[in-house]
DNA sequence: GATGAATGAGGATTCATTCAT
DNA sequence: CATGAATGAATCCTCATTCAT
């Protein structure tokens, strides 16, 4: 268009910022997409912005994605990494103690995943599942199924070796659950939190993790019936 | 004026026109409004969806709230009533083992705002809170300091008293609130739990204080040192 | 309405501000219409505004003029006293100079009409008449039509005493409604005169009187084509 | 694209879908923006017959102007283009007597100006000046400020070349614009003059001038007081 | 493929008008 | 008569989506 670009030669890339791979457009549209819709949510996230935050014209999102709504199940796709059977593996091949395996489980966790945007992700479930209850089947098949499952492993395994009292491993695994959770809407979402106080997800996990195994309890309860019931 | 309604019940009249009544609209325009802003998010829900929940037309919504988002704000102030005067006064007066203590706090939690459409506002905060940072502050002041102080002040009762071992309050603090989150979130939202499964509030609690106080070890730990980090 | 208001004598007029006259009602009403309509414009003023201005509910305005339409028919109609008869009957009257008469014309029209708040009818016609072309017609009839015969008389009186040239009268009498009209926009709108300048009218109308009564020019012209033409 | 388009004169255009013309949008948007905020005023113009008259859809007004205001505002200053500048040039090298230069100055403003779509500028700004006080603002330094200053140098020139008495001046500046004004609202008002009457500008024009520069009066006046004062 | 101008359905908001009290 | 709560038609404006270039 431009009446002064006439012999330049594309693949010379001396400036390769304007010069993005065909290839790579779909996944920086995501990675755009997502950080909008966790930051701001499905709503008030508009085409242009995710648009413009991938560098590409509003156009070239449709180019990629039918829809918003099929834009907004792409990003959660692409970021529930069934990651879930190499953990286990990892896991079962862990010799140490069950406590120490369920701290050293949770740490894992928090830097592999928690502490990254795939988080994002479930604050979006959490969020924006109502909208989307095909995607919130797909994220409880692909990520709470085999996360309570795996996290169940560990503490089933704590039980069998007769470090852990046997409990009910439902509420135990929520337990577990509801720690990280907690740790995810730190990190996404103010209404957590007091307004001036930052948390240090390390500390807090080896907190929770002991607080659980050990309890805040200085005498042993007389009846083991609660806990088992 | 109408002269063939003697036995009607007056709140289930059928849409009368007109009809004036000042003093409940905007109680029954906020109830309508948290409803729909809890189940659909603040973008989905439509002005008119709440007049027509609420059972007026579209205009009436703006004679009491000036705009959708005073509407958002007046839902988020009228449903935190600061009850936590009263809280702490009946906490004050406790007078059982702080471990009951606690499991009274949460069970009185649960029944008397966990369970209600308050609990909604929570939900609410975390979802559509960007949208909204000084509604998140007023949050912050009226809900999350006052709460995180009387759950603090059980915590302490039980340290002081020689109850619980010396631990990082903050984390222990944060541990309870973990599990009043998830309860919420289970209740208003699908991606907590898996799809076919429900959470029992009460023995959720139940378990969970157990496990806070008693821990799932057998063993007592060789230290104490991360539990009083 | 009030409880306490049993035994109050309405006749007796303690406090006349709240206690207005019914018959009063109207004219209230159409006193504050002329004076939003003419600041603001038709469609810029709200029937409340008119209402609270006059010191009675939204309600009452309809009670007395069924729509806003008709509201402002009445005021133009109602602020458009033909005292044409009366000024003719005094002009008949007029015994000094031709010249003298038109200054006097220009002036007692000024401190009788333009300088009140009658004047803003002209504002409207010019500024709302396209919307009602019927209150424009009438308007024309009412006020264009006398007027303009009222000046034409003044000057056809110094043409046939020998005072005035012989010139095109409908332009003559063109220039000095311009000069009214002048004075009526600067009263009116912002965007007549600079922003810091304010305008003497009584001034103003001696120096156009004068103009055009004896010229700018020094020399007599050569031809008197223009003029008669 | 259509082949069956031959010899249609392009401008008659039968409405082709998608025509992209991101130059000439504004313009043609102001065109008929001007066009109906003269006829209708500011809140009876609707953006969507905007939008209809320059031949588009809702949407593509808001993608050139922000809102109903700012195309006001646009309208405005695009038909201010600052012509003074040239105009002042322009009568500067004028060589004929000043009475002829006055006669011209009007005469080029009415063919220019005034008998133009840009004259309902002024119309506006009257009308619809109290809703926009920053426009009038920019209107009185962009248009009557230099206008005024125009006229006055012509007056100015007269006197200092002895054709003129020592008048006034500000009086009268405020003579011709009174004159141009009523022009004006003769055009864009039906509110100036008698319902089957119309008016011939030039004319006007010429008559104004010759009874501003040589008087009604047949008599030279005694004193020059007034005039002078 | 990419672009971004154009579209138009959808939803917030205003306010003249109605009417039960 | 007077009130002011309630109504809903009318209009501004947004933004996902389309499509000519």
């Amino acid at each position: 268009m431009q009446l002064s670009k006439p012999f330049v030669d594309p693949t010379a890339s001396l400036a390769p910022k304007r010069e993005r791979r065909k290839e790579a457009r779909p996944g920086e549209l995501l990675v755009a997409a997502l950080d909008l819709f966790v930051e701001k949510g499905f709503a008030a996230t508009r085409m242009e912005e995710v648009a413009a935050r991938a560098g590409v014209s509003k156009g070239t999102v449709f180019l990629y994605f039918p829809s918003k709504e099929e834009l907004f199940k792409a990003v959660v796709r692409e970021n529930i990494s069934g990651r879930f059977e190499e953990w286990n593996a990892e896991f079962l091949a862990y010799e140490g103690s069950s406590a120490d395996m369920l701290h050293h489980c949770m740490t894992t966790w928090w830097h592999r995943i928690g502490s990254t945007k795939a988080s994002g992700i479930s604050k979006l479930m959490i969020s924006e599942g109502s909208h989307f209850p095909d995607i919130v089947a797909f994220y409880q098949n692909e990520v709470v199924q085999p996360g309570h499952a795996l996290i169940r492993q560990v503490l089933q395994r704590g039980t069998d070796r007769g470090e852990f009292r046997r409990v009910n491993l439902d509420f135990a695994v929520y337990g577990v659950v509801a720690a990280m959770m907690f740790l995810i809407l730190s990190k996404h979402s103010a209404a957590c939190l007091q307004g001036n106080v930052s948390l240090d997800p390390d500390a807090y996990i080896a907190n929770q993790v002991a607080v659980m195994l050990h309890g805040l309890c200085i005498s042993k309860p007389m009846t083991n019936s609660v806990l088992s019931r």
